[in-house]
DNA sequence: TTGAAAGCGCTAACAA
DNA sequence: TTGTTAGCGCTTTCAA
């Protein structure tokens, strides 16, 4: 096989006896080849050894097959399974997937994004609705079809992949309420630049309001989305005068953090401190007692994201944004309060 | 700004006053420019949103700035965590990251990676060194640097970062034998086409027989790398006719799915079963009870291999390969057997 | 269906 | 230090 220099297509082109044009033809719209042709460009790249040249494809065709996805972080097991399924469907429609994470720290995002944007990529998924100006400037200037995932805002125009999370914490409240509770306490997040955990504390209050409860600002607790925040949340609501009966968790990273410092500071989930979660990772099901909690399209958000976004690239106009569903898991670490 | 097309560097260079080529190295080699050059062109580009294409670059000066890596899997939280840390280094590093996941089937990992080769990628990041020989044949040919991760395979002259599984399964179950257990079982993940397991098979056996036990082969469970690979895996040590009193699971998602079967089926996890697992993924810590396990460098394994594969890109010979330390981490899933 | 030829937008070698 | 110029390897008109 190849000895020397990579072959180019120049020299499939010469051993195949046909044109530049038709060898490239052959390659990337066989059908529009004699099969004849076909046949003999196939051979000579076998003989040769030859492979496309990625860069050279994409400078002249002006496509990368390249979408960049820019996440809060890689390894919160939320968004990974969302990734694996984000980059296996990409895989499969041929395109190739960038991640990058800003670790949080939203205001990143744009430094991120300006390099894709330089180093050529068809499109962008994002993760939630709120973002820098700066962000969308950017994408509107270099026509960058992109999809934001996780939440969806009907009131704009940008396409859409994800769920209510008002919605999803509205529920979540009113199971807890139906299960008797009226001490409520929410630890939804952090939610500076976050409008999903902003939503998740306006469903949370819608419901209590509902039921004539109201959701007390002390006991609005925001932590970051880790077993850390968690366990710092159950401390200050232990710290507190009064004691909730029940803890909502803005995910289940949070819950289960939660519940460790809980057992560790001898209240027993569920009978002292009842606790929930969202997301519904597979952990939840895992630990003792097994979290409730709400279940969200995970691995939809990223496959379905993925054709979205290619439908994009290839001109598709924007469709409709209907949010994906959600349902709230019980198990037992919700109480009923009698 | 920008209106029209998107401006090219000739445009910069007009406006500026100066060639393209001092346009070109004030944007890629500021320092070989006269400071009011510089300053020109800055100006012009500020003027004109001019943005590199990343494509041109790339023909150009055959370089992507790109590296590929290739997991088993992008959501496991031990990859998940590594993948982190590897997208961050590299990143500061001036890399942009393509992942890719061949979900558990070495054998797709060829396919992945020509169409990397074929996109055009700087270096590649592997995981285990147990690879088919048409992956080190395609690196080989297309003279592209990689980096092997998680194992470490002293005996080839491959580029390696990671630690010894045989040496971290010895501890185990040396540690797993102070405590006076002598009814052993195992579930090390699953050993086709990855070293990982089998060495840490060996590691154990190897432990085992130097405390004048031995491992029973029906004691040697191979499941996927999953929670319900660990329930099952409890499943089938409790259906046998004898029990052994401790199961030393290949990584913490086995070990937890098997303490879950186990307070599912009401054995008491450590007191009539102990379970260890490896990896001390942070989740480890938070389940009832606190999982033993070995604790392994996940996070240097991600950001070692990013310095090392671009130190190879730029030229470094291959450095010695010292394995990474690993340490037993003793919490309540593991008891004194007296 | 094919061939010829003109770029795609940049880097880098060379000369000045 | 700067300008000139020749590609990098492919896709894509256009005409035949």
């Amino acid at each position: 096989m190849a000895i020397g220099p990579r072959p180019v297509l120049e020299d499939v082109a010469r051993l195949a006896g046909v044109s530049l044009g038709s060898a490239s033809r052959a390659l990337s719209v066989p059908e529009l080849v004699k099969p004849a042709t076909l046949e003999r460009v196939n051979r000579a790249v076998e003989q040769l050894g030859y492979v496309r040249n990625g860069s050279a494809r994409a400078l002249a065709s002006r496509r990368t097959m390249t979408i960049a996805a820019i996440y809060p972080s890689l390894d919160n097991p939320i968004f990974a399974v969302s990734i694996q399924s984000l980059q296996q469907t990409l895989w499969d429609l041929g395109y190739q997937l960038l991640v990058a994470s800003h670790d949080y720290r939203p205001e990143r995002e744009v430094g991120l994004l300006r390099s894709f944007v330089e180093r050529g990529v068809d499109a962008v998924v994002l993760v939630g609705t709120d973002h820098d100006d700066a962000v969308f400037e950017l994408l509107s200037q270099y026509k960058i079809p992109y999809v934001l995932t996780w939440s969806v805002d009907t009131s704009s125009q940008r396409p859409c992949v994800g769920f209510s999370y008002f919605d999803a914490a509205f529920k979540m409240a009113q199971a807890v309420i139906e299960y008797g509770h009226t001490e409520i306490a929410l630890c939804p997040g952090q939610s500076y630049r976050n409008e999903r955990v902003r939503a998740r504390i306006l469903g949370t209050q819608a419901a209590l309001e509902s039921a004539g409860l109201k959701l007390r600002p002390e006991w609005i607790i925001e932590q970051p989305f880790t077993f850390e925040g968690g366990r710092s949340a159950v401390r200050q609501v232990l710290g507190g005068v009064q004691r909730p009966t029940v803890l909502i968790c803005g995910n289940d990273l949070i819950a289960i953090g939660a519940m460790a410092e809980c057992r560790e500071q001898n209240i027993y989930v569920p009978v002292e401190l009842s606790i929930t979660g969202s997301d519904d990772i597979e952990l939840a099901n895992m630990v003792d007692p097994p979290l409730t909690t709400v279940h969200v399209p995970k691995v939809e958000i990223g496959s379905f994201a993925a054709h979205r976004v290619v439908s994009l690239i290839e001109g598709a106009t924007a469709l409709e944004v209907s949010p994906l569903s959600t349902r709230v898991v019980i198990r037992g670490s919700l109480r009923k309060v009698t």
